[in-house]
RNA sequence: GGGGAAUUAGCUCAGUGGUUUAGAGCACUCGGUUUACAUCCGAGGGGUCGUAGGUUCAAAUCCUACAUUCCCCACCA
């Protein structure tokens, strides 16, 4: 052995030897337990960061923890399209091109990113191997792999058999210029002065930069601890308007900030997000006075097909004309969004979106996924976690579940044409140009070949017919261009990945053990799986919810690239081995709270790692000089030999027998923290520090040498969890009974 | 604005059901080349547990307020 443990030396050859030996493969067997673990599927086309780090470590020690204890431990890789993120990435490609989205047809920019993701997709994967993650690769699943869709696609069948999805409008950013929507992290502010308007609405006075919209009011909103106005809170106001006598009903919500303006808001749902907000939460109309075209619509009455800003320019003067404004502030500077592009202005526009209902009659997706917290038949660890997701969920409303991005599962409506003619198109015709208007009109002009060639966007209104099927149901059918919100799919990831539901790992493995991930996506992403585990199965998707800390910088603020201080995890297993890395990660969160990266801890466990290689050597030289080579010439603690023993042997058993059961105790609780720092103080301190210097000194070695063997030897297993390389590395060196790898090797028992 | 959490040694953090002298790692001081390891060994210094009250035989721990910090969500008509 060397003097120094290196582990560059050994990383790559302990990886081949575990998966010579297939240890990692996971064999039903009705004589075992199941013990199922479902990776949080990275981003395909992304790289390791610390938090995957994290993941990693965790999970694998709970997997070979497992496997170890006799269980049929599986833990399903996977990875994730990432949807947006995935577009992002790409369309920032694009851009370096002098290129953009809009150039391409929906179907020739989805093939080029799935081209994309499919040249950087080896990367993750390469890293989530070299951690040691101990993954049954041949159950491996990409989100879009052809059955991990088809399960999606069956899910949304059922759900619309069973009347859980519905069409309806919701507020989306929507660019006139580019006819599509945009995202809110593809939207920018911008600053802009404007005249704030003083509008009187009878007694009250509203101020707003856009007097426009006051045509799509459906109330009047002030703050419920305002006293000024709280004799007017649930009263109906009447007044004169640009289109004749007027009344809204008076309302108090505390989104109202009392200090802007008057403290009295115009409740404009259909073109303001947050008045879309007020609007559900006080069951408010929502008037659409805006259309796609960015002209005004025909509930505008007088004002319908002007422009936006002519219709601003035409309602200002007719309400100088009625004497209803009060006074024009015209030094008002305020943000305005505009998309990241070309900077173009955004209008919020209510537009029809898929929805789920989460709270139906008879198939509540809410409901169960509340009672099983509280049943405890899902518990969430640490426990003060537990009230982010039962909040969340109490004041969870319909799910707006799809996406007008082209990354991702298309939803599997179809619109017939031409009995749609309502619907808007955005496509480029056969020589590139750009295309939109309303089917009834298109359709004139261009054949549904090109048109289905070409599609970028398409946009059903509200009322259209659709028929909801996998595949086309004939001709003259255009697919609905919008996919599902990422969440939706990843949503079924636990039945994805074990192929529900007629697969003999669905029915072995489900419900899976443990779900671990950073608290962040409890809402988003637990409280989706357990509904639509629940909704599919009837039971959870899994028993216990763990939830990690956030790594943040050494500086203690949060990793941003805007701050440069991203840790790159690969520098630390290159500096320190993987194990250093895993262990110092996982012994920085002793408790699921956020912590700083731990270096100087990490540091110490490459330290740990040398100790006990140069413990082992130390000890094979003791043996040696004893001509103690084999196994056979052992003398191992037993019955007998216990009489032999002195009060030393017989203490560091008693060490060994109590730190077992810590360890266990320590790991049921999800205190991984505890129970590495309990391993690193036994063998440091006690077994190194007290113990080997004892035997060290000791006349007749041959019973010492016995104990110490047994001692190093169970303490390798407690410690391959967490540390795996280095120890599978010392097991190799050691003289054994057997030939087992400890990957594959029993737990200890105390 | 709504929600979650933190404040303990110079630094980073443990302290899980309320009880001896409040622990660890790093850093620091002193001393060590003994059969492995200087990525080592031995010894040591360092804390009125954010502030102010309260409950109790007993509080870092439970309760209340305040201060400071961090994070999540929603974000200004």
């Amino acid at each position: 052995m060397d003097s120094k443990f290196e582990h560059k030396k050994i990383e790559e050859k302990i990886l081949k030897r575990w998966e010579e030996g297939n240890y990692f493969h996971a064999e039903r067997d009705p004589k075992k337990k199941p013990f199922t673990i479902v990776l949080p599927p990275p981003n395909a086309s992304g790289k390791m960061h610390t938090g995957n780090v994290l993941m990693i470590a965790i999970e694998d020690l709970l997997i070979r923890w497992k496997r170890m204890q006799g269980y049929s431990a599986l833990w399903l890789p996977g990875t994730d399209h990432a949807g947006f993120e995935t577009q992002t990435t790409f369309e920032r490609e694009l851009r370096k091109k002098g290129k953009s989205r809009f150039d391409y047809d929906r179907n020739t920019l989805y093939s080029m990113i799935w081209n994309f993701v499919q040249e950087n997709k080896g990367l993750i994967e390469t890293q989530i191997r070299q951690m040691g993650a101990s993954v049954d690769w041949s159950r491996y699943t990409f989100t879009l792999d052809n059955d991990a869709v088809d399960i999606v696609l069956s899910t949304f069948e059922k759900m619309e058999k069973e009347g859980l999805v519905y069409r309806d409008d919701y507020v989306v950013n929507y660019s006139f210029k580019w006819g599509t929507t945009f995202s809110d992290a593809e939207i920018t502010f911008k600053e802009r002065k404007d005249p704030l308007y003083y509008i009187k609405y009878g007694p009250l006075t509203v101020a707003t930069v856009r007097p426009e919209t006051k045509l799509g009011d459906t109330a009047l909103a002030v703050n419920p601890k305002d006293k000024r106005y709280k004799n007017f809170v649930g009263k109906v106001i009447e007044f004169e308007d640009v289109t004749g006598p007027n009344s809204l009903k008076v309302i108090a919500d505390s989104y109202v900030d009392p200090k802007f303006g008057t403290g009295v808001l115009k409740v404009t749902p259909a073109h303001d997000k947050n008045d879309f907000e007020i609007g559900i939460r006080h069951g408010l109309e929502v008037k659409n006075v805006i259309s796609t075209d960015g002209r005004m619509s025909a509930n505008a009455g007088k004002y319908a097909d002007l422009k936006v800003l002519e219709a601003r320019k035409q309602i200002t003067e007719d309400l100088q004309a009625l004497g209803s404004i009060e006074k024009i502030d015209e030094s008002y500077e305020h943000l305005v969004p505009v998309d990241y592009r070309s900077e173009d202005y955004i209008e919020q526009l209510v537009l029809p979106n898929w929805f789920i209902k989460v709270d139906h009659p008879k198939k509540s997706l809410k409901k169960p996924a509340l009672d099983v917290v509280k049943q405890k038949k899902l518990k969430i660890f640490p426990k003060w976690r537990e009230i982010t997701y039962t909040r969340w969920v109490e004041n969870m409303h319909d799910w707006a579940i799809s996406r007008q991005v082209v990354w991702g599962i298309r939803v599997p409506a179809w619109y017939k044409l031409d009995e749609n003619p309502e619907i808007t198109l955005a496509f480029l015709d056969d020589t590139g140009n750009f295309i939109t208007g309303k089917a009834g009109e298109l359709l004139k002009d261009y054949s549904l070949e090109t048109i289905e060639k070409g599609l970028q966007t398409l946009y059903a209104p509200k009322s259209s017919k659709y028929v909801v099927s996998k595949t086309s149901p004939g001709t003259g059918y255009l697919q609905e261009t919008d996919t599902f919100d990422t969440w939706f799919s990843s949503g079924q990831w636990p039945l994805v990945t074990l192929r529900y539901p007629n697969s003999e790992d669905y029915k072995y493995y489900y419900p899976t053990s443990v779900l671990e991930t950073g608290w962040e996506i409890v809402t988003r992403w637990v409280s989706r799986m357990v509904m639509f585990g629940i909704y599919l199965t009837g039971d959870v998707p899994f028993h216990e919810v763990y939830l990690h800390g956030h790594i943040r910088a050494i500086d203690g603020k949060k990793m941003s690239k805007s701050l440069g201080n991203v840790i790159n995890p690969e520098e630390y297993m290159e500096k320190y081995g993987v194990d250093a890395l895993r262990m110092g990660l996982i012994s920085g969160t002793a408790n699921g709270k956020d912590f700083n990266f731990p270096r100087d801890k990490i540091i110490g466990y490459r330290n740990f790692a040398n100790k006990i290689w140069n413990m082992t050597r130390f000890m094979l030289m003791m043996m040696e000089k004893e001509d103690i080579t084999k196994y056979a010439d052992l003398i191992l603690p037993s019955k007998e030999a216990e009489k032999a023993m002195s009060k030393k042997d017989k203490e560091v058993l008693k060490g060994l027998e109590g730190l077992i059961k810590k360890v266990d105790k320590n790991l049921v609780k999800y205190r991984f923290a505890d129970a590495g720092e309990d391993i690193y103080q036994f063998m440091w301190h006690e077994v190194a520090d007290n113990y080997i210097e004892h035997v060290k000194n000791l006349e007749d070695k041959k019973v010492s040498l016995g104990v110490l063997h047994h001692v190093m030897t169970e303490c390798l297993k407690l410690l391959h969890p967490f540390m795996p390389f280095v120890t599978e590395a010392i097991w190799q060196e050691i003289p054994r009974a057997d030939s087992v790898d400890l990957a594959a090797s029993p737990w200890p028992q105390a």
